[in-house]
DNA sequence: TGCGACGGTATTGTCGACAATCTGCCCAAA
DNA sequence: TTTGGGCAGATTGTCGACAATACCGTCGCA
């Protein structure tokens, strides 16, 4: 029931480059694969027991996931994660994430806002007996269900396809920056009844309010760690 | 001089795979193949002369840049386009746009609002002489200028890479629903002069105005133009 | 000693062939 | 006549090999 969004494949990958995309990406994103190395197609297709072709296309399939770089006869490098690029990320998330609030507000199911407040009663219930790890996931599945709710599929596919894994990709690796859990949870609560009550306008303020805040928490952070990110020495 | 965007690999295409992309893509914007028709990979491999693989490659780009959709085992199809999609793209458009406009205000050069000014003049002399595709180059021009000027990479890429091409397709497509070209002189002219003062709040409200007055003219001619979509017939 | 050309090695780009899957048609049974 | 299964053709998925390019250490020369 958690686990939520990764897997947009409905029922497993059917096909043997799905199934190395999946594994090269969580390899990424567990950190297996340093940000920044570079991806040797004979090495990893040896490793994966596959042939250079669909290693190949996998790694097209992750470069339109922004989470690696292809440059022509040289090679595909992970992506490096810098502090500016994930200040930008968090103002396109304002962006869209606060239009998905507000079409949410219009046009989500009542169903649908059931399940979100169910979402938000898991979060305050769980409270602080949970781990970092486990919170994310929450606090995920939230975001990600009222972007469902928005009902706009280009805007659902550019979230959940160019942004979200980049996302959970720097959650992963910024583990410091933690979340703000009490005052994540009241902003929820606030975005969850401006939906209910279907005021699409405060929804989209208060959703951009939300990001704002973790954007501001992250920049707050940066500025009192000594300017260096982990992993950002080696060429 | 015009010609603009579509170029972002710096000199030509370095590799096959490229050229075979650019051909194809341009294949698809002039309706040389017709918006849901398949693609077939042997066919086409044959018509551009190269291998399988590397058309393959090629429909992965497109894939990514919004343009076709694949089916594991079936094949591939070139997007069809719906009145639909069309007022969702607009939708995305209007908040990003809108944050383009708000950090252009904020970050552009002095020599980026004089390019700026120096489009927007091109605009206001050609005036009516000038052709359908030519106004619409000029106007795109105008667009892509300020997201260049927001220098957020991210957002950049995400209205170039996944939303500009399909836009484009979409014009070429519905040559009706024409443009407004006096009232969008009128508007680009305030946008300009928001950024010029550096005042983003105004730059952002404005920008999106005129992106929702385009969509409203497009959702207009829709419902007066009987329903029906050139083109979505054939299964 | 430093700089630039050269060659070997490894990596990427491209290709054609084989295997797995789907599509459409034919035929048989109810 | 209709429905279901199965066969044949075509299309996609996967593979390994060859060609082109880039990387790197060496050598020669100023």
């Amino acid at each position: 029931m958690a686990t939520s969004y990764l897997n947009s494949n409905a029922d497993g990958p059917r096909t043997l480059v799905d199934k190395v995309y999946v594994q090269l990406r969580a390899a990424i994103m567990d950190g297996d694969i340093e940000p920044g190395a570079k991806i040797s197609e004979p090495e990893l297709a040896k490793n994966f027991g596959v042939s250079r072709s669909s290693l190949r296309e996998a790694i097209a399939k992750l470069e339109s996931s922004n989470l690696v770089e292809r440059q022509a006869n040289v090679g595909a490098r992970v992506v490096t994660l810098s502090n500016e690029s994930l200040l930008e990320i968090y103002q396109v998330r304002e962006s869209l994430e606060g239009l998905a609030a507000r079409l949410a507000a219009e046009n989500m199911t009542d169903a649908e806002i059931e399940h979100l407040h169910s979402l938000l009663n898991l979060q305050s219930k769980c409270g602080k007996s949970i781990s970092r790890a486990e919170y994310k996931s929450v606090d995920f599945d939230f975001h990600y269900c009222i972007v469902l709710g928005s009902h706009n599929e280009r805007l659902i596919r550019m979230l959940s396809r160019d942004l979200f894994e980049l996302v959970h990709f720097y959650r992963k690796k910024f583990s410091g920056s933690g979340p703000r859990p009490d005052q994540a949870l009241i902003e929820h609560t606030e975005i969850v009844a401006a939906i209910a009550r279907r005021d699409g306008e405060m929804a989209e303020v208060m959703m951009r309010h939300h990001i704002r805040a973790a954007r501001e928490h992250a920049k707050k952070s940066f500025t009192s760690e000594h300017h260096t990110i982990p992993g950002s020495l080696d060429k």
